[in-house]
DNA sequence: AACAGGTTTGCAAATGTTTTCATAACCGCC
DNA sequence: GGCGGTTATGAAAACATTTGCAAACCTGTT
């Protein structure tokens, strides 16, 4: 029964013209601009198209400079809780625009990205998204070669060429080293992510690091470790930290996912958290607010990015003319729970 | 700097061909088929079109009846670690093939499922893969029309009209429940999945009450509660359930995010897991093994659907004529961790 | 009935690529 | 140098849609 199809020759835009005999610009219109054909034609058309089964082909208008209602999304990873919400108002708020979403993942390698923009540039997307600052001069050249709008995402700096909608990551990392030290910690192991192809985890951790040496504290290398965005594999590395003579007071963990490791590790070893260590992350992702304690964390605000990040796209889209500036530094927010607490010599 | 292009009329093939002095014939050929053109015509070719910057239009191509390269996945939800693994398996199985990925989200609604696939087949996806084996008719006519080769994921029933990669949800939720039953347990509350457009919840659910049921028990309504897909929200939920008077001995999660949130309701209520309750999920998402303690559930091979669900399409796209019956039931297995332990009258 | 003004429609050209078929170029061999 | 057999290339048609322009059609007014 299934898969009768074999793609036998789909109705076009002419089978429609003959059946509501009009012609095929005329269905054409009635697709584009409803309003400019008359309404005893409108029915005319939409019963020859409901009778017919016909779809249109957004592919076939890129051909005479249309748009093909798609934009792409390059992401470095998929299967992590880290853009999914993000990805989620993107791509809902796309929805409502009537657009739909290409999405590919590069695994955090740059030199993958480009072939990706490549890739995405051959179904001519309309827009095109990308996390992070940094890309490889080729993914940027290819981009303005083809005059495709495109933002950045994630990541924020002032006085940037493109568009860009994101938050300080600097901000983000200093928010959470303040916050640990506002607290009285002086000891403090610092998680934060791998800085392979990926500025945001570099920026969290120098922010974190400027604001911990101007209090006036070093910080040896046996406090910073680079740690992959997987709970497990955070867990391990973290916990190893832990069990080393001297252990520190307080762990500043690059996101929740990693921060999520660290409170595995400490209930691994029996560390009560936050009595015996304070726990910080940064994200605020879907289901910490949940743990036990509740994670004390940086609010990443990821599904406006999301929203915003679309909206700027169609609108780049839809008026190429308009220069505009798009540019949001979304504010972050420190996220009070229950993992962190003022340092307690005794333990 | 950034957004010069302004789409000032892109090289087209036919650029291509006046520079390197062949017809815009060869120039395809290049492309599609690169070992039937002369060496030193495809140097020249190569030259040009590295000189304009061209790249191809795949969208042009579904216009001869070719293949955009563009494979469409509609899916209930992208912001919550069900999907992710297998989403990134189908990705990357899909670039190792070529193609890339139109990703649409319904929030687990039906009737917006329809409009997704219609919406794709305008963008005019080679393939098309749906979550679930309950579509409206609607849905599964689109699709027939268009004669696209679709698949359904994430669930297996024997005998369908359609290719379906997935597991057998009864017997995942019968395996879980006959865990429980195995370690003793009588008293069990069943925490699954909300059942609106969710025939993969709704098969859980039948699973694990058959098998209870089969072991001649009874299950009172105050010990089955419906789920959202969230941390949070099942925390609550279930919390609420453990502190009425007599507490159950066990919950059996519909999945494992579900189980992450009894988990914390037991520790937010002091509850040890698993001396005085047993825990169990059904997924094994990526992280469930680094909970204190790791988490004891059914593991669906999420990456595994993905890849062959990928392959499936491919194939299915490369050679239209043959009828593969693409029937995959992915076995599943017990991963015995540390929740659940077996039945103590004492507590 | 003629006409002005605006609205609705049709014609035909244009778009970028693939494909079929035919022709031209090449190769080795006599 | 001619010839048969490949192999590589070009010409042109086909594809499904949009759009500028002009023609046709209304509606109400003189």
């Amino acid at each position: 029964m299934a898969r009768l199809g074999k793609r036998g020759r789909l109705p076009g835009i002419v089978d429609v013209a003959n059946r509501a005999k009009v012609s095929p610009a005329t269905v054409s219109r009635y697709f584009n601009d409803p309003d400019i054909v008359r309404y005893r034609t409108r029915e005319r058309i939409r019963k020859a198209v409901e009778e017919l089964g016909y779809v249109r082909n957004r592919a076939m208008r890129s051909m005479v400079g249309g748009a093909t209602g798609c934009i792409g999304l390059v992401i470095p990873t998929i299967d992590n809780a880290i853009f999914s919400e993000m990805l989620q108002a993107f791509s809902s708020a796309l929805a409502t625009h009537g657009r739909t979403m290409l999405i590919a993942a590069h695994g955090y390698d740059l030199a993958r990205e480009a072939v990706l923009v490549h890739s995405l540039s051959e179904q001519r997307v309309d827009a095109l998204a990308l996390i992070g600052l940094e890309h490889q001069p080729e993914t940027l050249a290819q981009i303005e070669r083809q005059g495709i709008p495109a933002a950045m995402l994630w990541n924020y700096r002032p006085g940037m060429d493109w568009p860009c909608i994101g938050f300080d990551n600097e901000l983000a990392g200093r928010m959470a080293a303040e916050h640990l030290l506002a607290l009285g910690h002086r000891d403090i192991l610092f998680a934060t992510g791998e800085e392979r192809s990926n500025d945001r985890a570099a920026g969290r951790r120098k922010g974190a690091l400027d604001a911990v040496r101007g209090a006036g504290l070093a910080v040896p290398d046996r406090r910073r470790i680079a740690c992959p965005y997987d709970i497990g594999m955070s867990k391990e590395l973290i916990a190893r930290s832990l069990q080393a003579a001297g252990r520190p007071a307080a762990v500043l963990a690059g996101n929740d996912v990693i921060a999520q490791g660290a409170m595995f590790a400490a209930a691994s070893l029996g560390i009560a958290v936050p009595d015996d260590l304070s726990i910080i992350g940064i994200g605020d992702f879907r289901g910490s607010d949940a743990f036990e304690p509740g994670l004390t964390t940086v609010r990443i605000p990821a599904r406006r990015i999301g929203r915003l990040a679309a909206d700027a796209l169609v609108e780049m889209i839809d008026w190429p003319e308009a220069d505009f500036h798009h540019e949001h530094c979304c504010p972050l927010e420190l996220i009070v729970r229950g993992t962190c607490r003022a340092y307690n010599p005794n333990v």
